[in-house]
DNA sequence: ATGAAAGCGCTAACAC
DNA sequence: GTGTTAGCGCTTTCAT
């Protein structure tokens, strides 16, 4: 099209009268240079406005400085907030970002690795869809330092940062039984994610040690956005109620319950108290007023970018998991059983 | 570091016994070749696990298939959203995105626009955190193909998509009117940005043609956040209140005064009437349940990926204005003035 | 149908 | 301190 064609070192060259190879080093600065004539170069390149060709860059350092991130959606607000944090964080030290969706499907999550591979990134961070996940991408995983975020990864040798995914439901469900709740229902759980069946774990192990009764209602899909929590719950709801709480393992579901608990004349934390997890931004809001579980997400960004910038910089084989602390965040979708 | 070498068409070339010109005409098609050789090439490709490494590929075709996209923040559940379907749209087109966030900030945003020229980006589409974005960016604009998102460049002779942000405060205000309010509050305004400032003339040519004083409430920055919405209004709703309705210029900022308004025990609609724009995915909520002026998201993404491949291909110089039209979205943060 | 070779813009190794 | 040159992996003329 019509775009200004760019202006190489070549040009930059023959206007200065040196060699380009000498404007490369002007450029980069850390060669040995004359200071008069670096000035020169400087001026003459600003003048011409000169921006460096980065591609061609990578060409020879045979690294782009950019780096994948894939996750099931941007437009969770989970995973918006940590992708924020990513970008922010992965620019200072000099990358840059491409984001691919995979929504929640295994096999776009596979084709968009691949994807990213024949871009040359540097690394790649990656939300998995689900435990299967790993099982596809293992074939590229020594082609690309990966850093796999909030799905445990226990047997495997890579790198990942999550929340303690087990933890975080126990103390969810000490905090209910704390409350005098004997019936709570899981919502949410799947067999196809290992954070979700780890969240649905530590709900069961503490119900045991309580000698309770544990009630799950399954996923109907891997998609935890609002929308299928409220079609979930909408069914749920509509059926005879045998539990007094239920631990939520996602907010965003815990948004769609409360959606259709309202639709229902269901009323939190009257008829049912509500747990969920993840602490959105929306969750605080004083009309939702959701009790849930904080996963640190600023943090959980921080150290995936510095795991994986530690990892494309090491030259030996390594790998770490990085568990961070789920806290409890008491408000008002929780009460306790009168009696 | 360890990873592994990539294979190359030459590694391919080599172990087919062709030469590598061969490979590549191979692997892209589109070239007259045997088709045994074709097949066998393949073969061994796919053996070798060959990746194209595009980045070669950018320095000869002169194209990257990448887009850059700039969003102030990409935490905004309004530009999450639209971002979203914008990553969709670009891939199923061949382009991958490079995300940057300008966190609102000008400086940030021109650096990262030109961090983006370096990277060689086929186009960009950029949200312009305010009306002098378009000042700060100019001079880059002869150098990549560039659409704009969701701010009114009304007298530049650039593409952009936004819907018509001068009738969406129109229709809120007159729905406010014929509910009987003729106190009604213009929360956010801004003279930073023409979106903002177009926002505010709908409602104060409503006003006007209604005998009605417009009121203003000013941002007192350009984050559109919740937690920006809601320290403005904590500090508003703490004075004397002399309005019976707010017209909010982002969802955002409603679910700020939601909050503060809960805190300062005034109820919505009860007390005062809530409307606002944007109509994110939180505004329905039943709890939240809030009145506003729909953007068409999924609409916009689509036209505006649309526009900038358009504008790459085309070689002669054209610019387009689209502008979508807003809707009233009647929920229950609205209440009629009895009498 | 296939091979040889140029060249995209840049960096770095090697001369001088 | 500066110039010359090779080469990163690929596509595309131009020969054959």
């Amino acid at each position: 099209n019509k775009m200004a064609k760019n202006v190489t070192i070549k040009d930059i060259a023959r206007a200065a009268g040196v060699s380009y190879a000498t404007v490369s080093r002007a450029l980069s600065g850390n060669s040995s240079i004359k200071e008069s004539t670096r000035q020169h170069i400087l001026a003459i390149s600003e003048e011409m406005g000169y921006t460096v060709n980065s591609v061609a860059r990578s060409m020879v350092l045979r690294e782009t400085k950019s780096l994948g991130v894939i996750v099931p959606s941007v437009d969770n607000p989970f995973m918006s907030e940590v992708a924020y944090h990513l970008e922010c964080d992965a620019r200072e030290r000099g990358y840059s970002i491409m984001l691919c969706n995979s929504s929640y499907d295994l096999h776009t999550e596979e084709s968009v690795f691949e994807l990213l591979l024949s871009r040359q990134v540097d690394g790649i961070i990656l939300f998995p869809s689900g435990k299967d996940s790993y099982h596809n991408i293992k074939k590229f995983l020594d082609k690309v330092p990966t850093v796999f975020v909030n799905e445990n990864l226990i047997d495997a040798p890579e790198s990942y940062v999550a929340v303690d995914n087990y933890k975080g439901p126990r103390i969810g469900t000490e905090y209910l039984l704390s409350l005098g709740h004997r019936h709570i229902l899981y919502f949410g759980r799947t067999s196809t994610s290992t954070t979700h069946s780890l969240r649905a774990q530590g709900y069961a192990d503490v119900c045991a040690e309580n000698n309770v009764a544990p009630l799950f209602y399954d996923s109907i899909s891997d998609v935890t956005s609002i929308t299928s929590g409220y079609e979930m719950a909408k069914e749920l709801l509509s059926r005879p109620i045998d539990f007094t709480a239920i631990m939520a393992s996602t907010d965003t579901y815990a948004l769609g319950i409360l959606q259709a608990a309202d639709e229902c004349g269901i009323h939190i934390p009257d008829d049912i108290s509500l747990l969920g997890f993840d602490n959105i931004r929306y969750s605080e809001l004083p009309k939702i007023n959701l009790s849930t579980i904080e996963q640190p997400k600023r943090m959980m960004a921080m150290i995936a970018m510095e795991m994986l910038v530690e990892k494309i910089h090491s030259d030996y084989e390594a790998y770490s998991h990085r568990i961070l602390l789920p806290t409890l965040i008491k408000r008002g979708s929780c009460q306790s059983i009168p009696g």
